[in-house]
DNA sequence: CTAACATTTAGTACCTGGTATTAATATTAA
DNA sequence: TTAATATTAATACCAGGTACTAAATGTTAG
């Protein structure tokens, strides 16, 4: 209908750049724009009138500049902020075990599966971090032992190949020797036929 | 007027047995609301209407029962969520490191700490799991290493004394050869004076 | 059976922190 | 002056609530 109107909201200045028109106001805008951004990064949990009274400005500048830089509203930038969280703390420090139990034969042997994603790996190469296939090891030595609590005394571990993202690991447990409260268990990973963990963890029993 | 209309969707066939039906009404209320904080704890992003579709109350009734519980509405549920994760999941996910970097001379050894808690013990004993101390370890030889990104070789490790959730662990890390793109490490972690874990790293860089 | 009571539902006004749209007003370069 | 750009205003609307009042519907004791 009033497409000049319109065409106003639909022109942002940062795609225009119609050589040296620029100037003034421009820059006050993209510097409050590249602040914005900035400010809103470091403390998601600011709102629009917040925004405002900081840069001395409407708050519908402020929306047209969120609009612009495509910053979703307040709402939707804490919940992204606690989406984001909220699994990877439940699966590192919420549960025993590390990865899905297979099957169990208490005092003998144990086996385990853990299906790797992106958030256990380096972002850059997809590669998964050495401390969730140790976590998914160290947690299968100890459910095998048929004890209440048991803690590692020694391990030594060897990495064999990098496994990447979205690969499933399956790790094998086998209690091989015991000597009273001293339980010695080799844990070896395999992704497919391929063994990419092992490790041989010495666990005390801790039960009177 | 309605209400008739309504009461027919109240019952559910199965749930209510018609001989028990005398001791009735204030035990579904209960169970309802056990039921709706258990729920909320596990799956803090569900609203009202959500919940009422799912327990098949109004959406007055979920209000009241979180008003009686007093469990807060959606947004502040989600707000808190955020607030109480967004400093933590730094340290544990967000960035790279384990605790925290107290001192690092790139290329050649750092120093990091970590402040153990309840969330990284076994509930009944409150020894610190060995994945922690492994991490911290770990992410602090990763650390030290003056490049883009590094990925375990082989590592060799000792746990020498349990740790307890509450106490402080100070990490020692210092690159004692280095081979081409492989890089070993030498890991030490004491409480006080007490050396707790040591452990030796191969890294190698996959710079080009 | 009935009155008293608990439980549940309905309806309304209001709140925050927005979106989307239209329009008016500064500012400023050319 | 004129046209483009930037800012502000005003309005209608939305989700997901709070707070309150009123009423309908069980339930149960007497």
């Amino acid at each position: 209908m009033l497409r000049k109107a319109v065409s106003w909201t639909m022109a942002p200045a940062g795609e225009r750049e119609r050589g040296v028109i620029l100037a003034g106001k421009g820059k006050e805008k993209k510097e409050r724009q590249k602040s914005l951004m900035d400010k809103i990064v470091k403390d998601p949990f600011l709102t629009d009138e917040e925004l405002s009274e900081h840069f001395g400005v409407s708050i519908q500048t402020i929306r047209l500049d969120r609009l612009e830089l495509g910053i979703p509203e307040l709402r939707e930038r804490i919940k992204s902020v606690a989406e984001g969280t909220y699994a990877k703390v439940r699966s590192i420090s919420g549960k025993e075990i590390v990865g899905e139990l297979l099957d169990i034969d208490l005092g003998k042997k144990g086996m385990s599966m853990l299906e790797t994603d992106d958030s256990m790996a380096f972002e850059k190469t997809n590669i998964v971090r050495g401390q969730f296939i140790y976590a998914q090891a160290e947690s299968l030595a100890i459910a095998v032992i048929d004890a209440d609590v048991a803690l590692i005394g020694v391990a030594n571990i060897k990495y064999k190949q990098p496994v990447r993202s979205g690969q499933k690991l399956v790790a094998h447990a086998e209690i091989i020797k015991r000597r009273g409260n001293k339980f010695f268990v080799w844990v070896r990973i395999k992704l497919k036929m391929q063994e990419v963990f092992r490790g041989k963890f010495i666990l005390v029993s801790l039960d009177e």
